[in-house]
DNA sequence: CTAAAATATGACCAGGTGGTCATATGACCA
DNA sequence: TGGTCATATGACCACCTGGTCATATTTTAG
């Protein structure tokens, strides 16, 4: 954590510090990113910066939480009513943000990127040891839910496919930005459509079961609140 | 291209630069690899290195070289008679390779999986423009007579799928290693068969049609050759 | 006003980097 | 033998890193 002389800065400066930080590990690995740059960068001299962080893991750790309590707070009102979606639903209202949230913060989904890639190096255990459990445990109580509800194949392996699903996540975000948009557009709730149709019904020759409730490709009825 | 010189030196002492090099790419990203640590490694001199290789992009786009010459022969006899299989015996074909060949080179899968990681830095491009089209092109002309055989849905985005099958292939790895084994064991055909299902038939409820001819999760009859 | 406490500063440190180059070595030939 | 040529070598270069610390400045308190 930042000391007490880092919050007792003027806001102008934080920012400038945190823009600064942002800036420098969307652009570098943890490893590769440079105090030195930040701190030319945030106008303020090298050794404040560590009158304010013990080192540059801590700088690195407020940065994270930082997006991560913006992240939070930008997905939960799609989570507040899951109780009363399908899972399809859920599924598309999540990645719909999940993609937005990407574009409305391109730094941060590169910095996520970047930590997620950092596997095995030192800052990525000291980040996952002092915080969250797998991002993709975040799917398996939704699945578990969906299979009780009968709106997913009771046989599939609950934890691979909370894996699989966490993956696709950042397959869509790259995806989309790599070869449909750089924007949100019309075509991006196309593409989650496509990607859905893909999750839930698979590539194979099939036909749905008479009491199959979704249907996420001719289902539109549920629009997603634009922001 | 290594210089001549490279490449008329004993055997040995090109083995002993291709190993330390391997070693070093495979523990750090192409701009953290070390120089000195390959030359100390390798017991050569640095003078020596630049006798040999041009900078360290050389060394580097040879190294890939190399992985990519052997992998390709690896999976060649899966691809030699791709017509005589259906599209899921293939995939399932060629994800079994992909991870058995990750299992025996282990570097190899590490080096791989760096250089994805570096997109968007100035080695990745280099590589891209001086080679291969992307990965997932792989997919799609083997999506495309899939679906005129009748073996995979008509209205899927081939492109799309392409990349979502080549971005499942390096989850598919990632999970195995992670929360199955690290070794070659039978619950790898197991956990392949179980990622299979998943991109076959997704995630929904859902009833084989009568005419389906794709049903990996019952059909044993295709065993795959162990190494 | 003074004194003390808090904060700001950048020269400096040891340790690393990729790459260069003058020099040494040894194989080959006349 | 002497001469030529490819190769081997590691000291050296400029540059960068994260982090320290003595000193200067500003803020606060009495």
């Amino acid at each position: 954590m930042p000391k007490n002389t880092f919050f007792n800065l003027p806001e102008a400066k934080r920012e400038a510090v945190r823009r600064a930080a942002i800036a420098e590990f969307a652009a570098h690995s943890f490893r590769n990113a440079s105090v030195n740059r930040i701190v030319a960068h945030a106008g303020i001299a090298k050794g404040s910066f560590y009158q304010y962080f013990d080192d540059k893991n801590d700088l690195f750790l407020y940065v994270l939480q930082v997006i991560g309590q913006e992240k939070l707070q930008y997905l939960s009102p799609v989570l507040q009513d899951s109780e009363n979606k399908t899972f399809a639903q859920l599924l598309r209202d999540l990645y719909l943000a999940g993609v937005q949230f990407a574009l409305q913060h391109p730094l941060y989904a590169e910095i996520s990127k970047k930590f997620l890639q950092s596997k095995g190096t030192p800052i990525y255990e000291e980040v996952i040891q002092q915080s969250l459990p797998a991002a993709y445990e975040f799917f398996e109580p939704l699945l578990q839910k969906a299979i009780q509800r009968g709106e997913v194949r009771a046989d599939i392996d609950v934890k691979m496919t909370a894996f699989f699903l966490t993956n696709l996540n950042t397959a869509l975000v790259e995806y989309y930005l790599e070869h449909v948009s750089s924007n949100y557009d019309e075509r991006m709730i196309e593409t989650i459509d496509k990607f859905l149709a893909l999750i839930i019904r698979g590539i194979g020759m099939s036909t749905p079961s008479p009491t199959n409730k979704t249907k996420p490709l001719d289902q539109k009825e549920y629009a997603y609140e634009r922001h």
